[in-house]
DNA sequence: AATGGTTCCTGGACGC
DNA sequence: TGCGTCCAGGAACCAT
């Protein structure tokens, strides 16, 4: 499941491979891989096709590459959803099972997108003036307007840790959902949400406004260094050919202390780990060392 | 207005 | 062995 770490992955991946690429081919092999463009995939193709790529970028879960050509200066806009890929492959190779988009680049190579469960997807979108740039007067950094709504992640300079602590004591809703919420803080999914909250000793079912400042400091911060080890690893497990990512970084089979952990000891206290349903997902957590408290949701 | 529930989708795991 | 059923999850969307 690609959260910011693997997403950063694949940003890194385009940067070198399809970065100062023109796209000179696009075909769309599912209807759905396109999502969110107005005029679908028809219109998707002949717009795509003849921009030049400038940049490779990401905030939060959202990737996009800034593209140009005469007429306008769009962003491409990747979701890569549950099981989305972005692959550079050469020419004439054969198509993934799942390959729903590919876009030819004028040095021969294609970039495809493969996706399973068809969760992700592109489209083409406008630039605006970035609503959580300092100073607020528009500013440097420009984002697609399909995801003004997403807060910055925990790695970019205009994040303010302590503001989204505060944002978040305000709510009256429970931690995990806050944590999750894209809107507040960007980047993180349903697997490094159960990390940081057992880094942070927190159950997710406690409400956010019965949780001291300080503690929802340390929960984000926890979040921060999950996605900053996975990104350690992350970053060097992939052959360079591929913009690759499906999730498996190596990160997950060697260092999750909750996820997907029902039945093992905890690695602090040896306690058997349980696995609880909340927001119609699977949640694991420590009964000993993340008490849910009197106000369960 | 803010919050919570529903929905999209496919294939692997599992039970009988 | 084969078939049916459940489950995984992001986030737009809709209901309250």
């Amino acid at each position: 499941m690609p959260e910011l770490p693997e997403v950063e992955t694949v940003r890194l991946g385009l940067a070198d491979h399809a970065v100062h690429r023109r796209v000179t081919a696009v075909e769309v092999l599912h209807p759905r891989a396109v999502r969110r463009h107005p005029g679908g995939a028809t219109d998707l193709e002949s717009r795509l096709r003849g921009k030049a790529i400038e940049a490779a970028r990401r905030r939060g879960k959202y990737l996009w590459l800034d593209t140009a050509d005469a007429s306008d200066d769009a962003a491409l806009v990747v979701h890569l959803g549950m099981s989305g890929q972005m692959l550079i492959s050469d020419a004439g190779a054969p198509d993934q099972k799942h390959l729903r988009i590919r876009a030819t680049l004028d040095d021969g190579r294609e970039l495809r997108f493969v996706d399973q469960r068809t969760f992700g997807g592109w489209h083409l979108d406008d630039h605006v003036a970035d609503p959580y740039a300092a100073g607020g007067d528009g500013g440097e950094l420009k984002v697609p307007e399909s995801i003004a709504h997403i807060a910055p992640d925990p790695f970019e300079s205009v994040f303010n840790r302590d503001a989204v602590a505060k944002r978040m004591r305000l709510r009256h809703n429970e931690v995990k959902r806050a944590i999750l919420d894209q809107s507040l803080i960007s980047g993180v999914g349903n697997i490094y949400a159960d990390e940081a909250l057992w880094r942070a000793k927190l159950h997710g079912a406690r409400l956010t406004d019965g949780v001291p400042v300080k503690r929802l400091r340390e929960l984000i911060d926890a979040a921060t260094e999950v996605m900053a080890e996975a990104l350690a690893v992350g970053g060097t497990s992939f052959d360079s050919l591929y913009v690759n990512v499906n999730g498996n970084s190596g990160y997950f089979e060697r260092s999750l202390n909750a996820y997907g952990r029902e039945g093992l000891p905890c690695r602090r206290c040896e306690t058997p780990m349980v696995r609880e349903s909340f927001m119609n997902r699977s949640s694991f957590s420590c009964p000993k060392c993340q008490r849910p408290g009197r106000k369960l949701a």
